[in-house]
DNA sequence: TCTACAACTTCTAGCAGCTGTAGGTTCAAG
DNA sequence: CTTGAACCTACAGCTGCTAGAAGTTGTAGA
C-alpha cells in the first residue's frame, strides 16, 4: 500500500495534483487508514501513470477521461481511441505550423535589430506595424 | 472618436478583452461620454494594435508591458527590447522541439493502430507503458 | 512509551489570459 | 419618441494545476 506521497513520487506528480485528479473524478477515491489518510494500490499506480503519460503527450484531461474509459472496456472498438489520438496529432501539427511561422518572424525581428535606440528598434517597429510581417499570424499563438 | 466596439473590431479583439487590458493597466483609462461610455482615439488604437500583434507573436502580457514601456521611451537603448524578443524566440524554439517529438510519438501510435478492439489498441498500450516510447517527454507538453 | 517531525488532512485562493452572464443604462437611427 | 443594439459594472468560470494556512496522523528513534 502506497501513501499519496509515494504514489506522487513514482509517477512524477505533485501530491496536490493527485488530490486534484481525484476531485475531478479522474482518479478513484482510494481506501483510507483509520486516521483518514489515503492508501493506494497498483491499479491506481497504473492509472495515474497512464494519465501522466497522456498529459506529457499533450492530451487534455477530457481526452484522457475518454481514453481511460476506453481502456476500461477492452471489448470496445479501438476506433474511438484512434480518433482521439488522431485529433491530438492534428492539433500538434497545427501548433507546429504556427510556431514555425512565429519563429521565422521573431528571427527576422531579432536579426534586423541594429542595437541603437528604441526609436529605431526593428523589434518595436515590427510590433507597431503588422504590415511588415511576412506571415499571417491571426490566431493567438503559443 | 471610437467606441469600444469599433476599437475591438478594428484590432480583432473582444470588447471584454479591451476592458480587461484596461483593468490590468495595459491600456490607459480612456475618455468617457457624459453617459459614461468609453471613447478612444488613434493613440489607443495604435497601442491596442501593438498589444494584439505582440500577443499573436506569443509574447506574455508582462513582456508586452515591458515592450510598451520601451516603445514609450524612444531614447532608451534598444538592447532590452532585443533581449525580450530573443527570450521569446528561445521559448518558441524550445516548444517547437517538444512538439516535434510529440508529433513523432503520436504518429507512431496512430500508425500502429490496427483498428481492432481496445484490448489490443496500440494507442492505449503506448499510453499504459511509457517504455514503449522512443523519445523522452518529461515536461508537460503542448 | 514518549517525542519529534515529516507527511498527511481539508479548505481556500491564486496563476494566465481571457470569456461569458446578469442586470441595468445609453446612444443613435428611424 | 421609440426601439434595440451596444454600452456599463460586477463577478463567476474556464484549464490544469500550485501554494498556503491551520490542523492531524503516522512512524522512527531514544
Amino acid at each position: 500500500m502506497l501513501t499519496i506521497g509515494t504514489l506522487a513520487k513514482k509517477t512524477g506528480t505533485k501530491v496536490q495534483t493527485v488530490r486534484y485528479y481525484e476531485q475531478i473524478g479522474l482518479m478513484p477515491e482510494p481506501g483510507r487508514t483509520e486516521g483518514g489518510q489515503r492508501r493506494y494500490g497498483d491499479a491506481e499506480l497504473d492509472r495515474l501513470s497512464f494519465v501522466r503519460h497522456a498529459r506529457q503527450l499533450g492530451f487534455s484531461l477530457d481526452a484522457i477521461r475518454e481514453l481511460l474509459d476506453l481502456s476500461d472496456h477492452p471489448g470496445k472498438s479501438c476506433a474511438e481511441a484512434d480518433a482521439i489520438a488522431r485529433r491530438q496529432l492534428k492539433q500538434v501539427e497545427h501548433r507546429l505550423a504556427r510556431l514555425e511561422a512565429l519563429r521565422t518572424e521573431l528571427k527576422r525581428m531579432v536579426h534586423e535589430c541594429s542595437g541603437g535606440q528604441t526609436a529605431d528598434c526593428r523589434v518595436l517597429e515590427v510590433l507597431r506595424d503588422h504590415s511588415e510581417c511576412l506571415t499571417n499570424h491571426e490566431e493567438i499563438g503559443g
